[in-house]
DNA sequence: CATTATACTACTTAATTAGTAGGCAATCAA
DNA sequence: TTGATTGCCTACTAATTAAGTAGTATAATG
């Protein structure tokens, strides 16, 4: 598995807020309700979004979150690389990792440049709006 | 991560009997050796390449295993996901979880097909021989 | 100042990863 | 035919990650 329910949570966090947020804030408890996801697990997934200023926030009484950009102005790639920490689909391509003393010769480790490349930019074609727009009129694929 | 180090290990044990099995069988110890990689763990991995008939093997005295096919007949795909058990992103995706009650109307779950789509033509894309090749010729990319 | 919201920290339980360890079974060479 | 060499199989383990739960502190508002 790549993508967990923390990559999976927070992108439809994001949606949920997109489509609820209007002028204001969303408390957490009403995304948390609507998605069905636990909100004190969500509570621990918004720390990462925030530091990567993808959200907005408002304390106390109405507070709660909204997007800090317009949807069309994310990509899914963003969320995913934040809350994932990494889309690396092998341990050798994580910049901690580098260490391998096999790295210059390493037969297969194209193989595996070529496979993050080909993710990223699929996920990076994609925005937040794009998945609205695509969930409206019904359907149809990413990849044609 | 996506792709553990059985994954990693089994196409690196493969790439290394395509270039030395010959007419005969490669022992494991050989073959563990020069890829630095334990033994033991080796032999845990072979069971799943041989229930997907990627070995043949040979016991006793001058045994150890090779290609059962020519390396231009595997696909990387073919290899990781016996191995990998699946490559899918997310465990939507996987035949036994998809029980999920909102399959129907989620938003995200084309977001995630066509992220599988787009990784397993990549590695149905490359052969064994493809790797062995570039490796040749000193490198290049898998993708333009 | 009570209510409603977020913020932060600690804890837990289960599964997965990456191996080790050891004995059994087959085969061949001397 | 026996001992060396090889693969086969099962059990065990230590460390990490995944997916939460729980509780308290802090801030804003009416």
């Amino acid at each position: 598995m790549m993508i967990s329910t923390r990559g999976r949570y927070a992108l439809r966090l994001m949606l949920d807020l997109a489509e609820h947020q209007g002028n204001g804030y969303v408390a957490l408890k009403d995304s948390a309700q609507r998605q069905e996801i636990s909100k004190k697990y969500l509570e621990q997934i918004i720390p990462t979004l925030n530091r990567f200023d993808l959200l907005r926030t408002a304390r106390g009484y109405t507070g709660g979150y909204r997007l800090s950009r317009k949807p069309e102005e994310y990509t899914l790639g963003d969320i995913l690389r934040a809350t994932e920490g990494s889309l690396a689909p092998v341990s050798c391509l994580e910049s901690e990792h580098n260490e391998c003393a096999h790295r210059a010769e390493c037969a297969t480790l194209p193989v595996w440049e070529g496979l993050d490349k080909v993710i990223n930019e699929y996920l990076d074609g994609i925005t937040l709006q794009d998945v609205l727009d695509r969930q409206a009129d019904g359907g149809g694929d990413y990849v044609i």
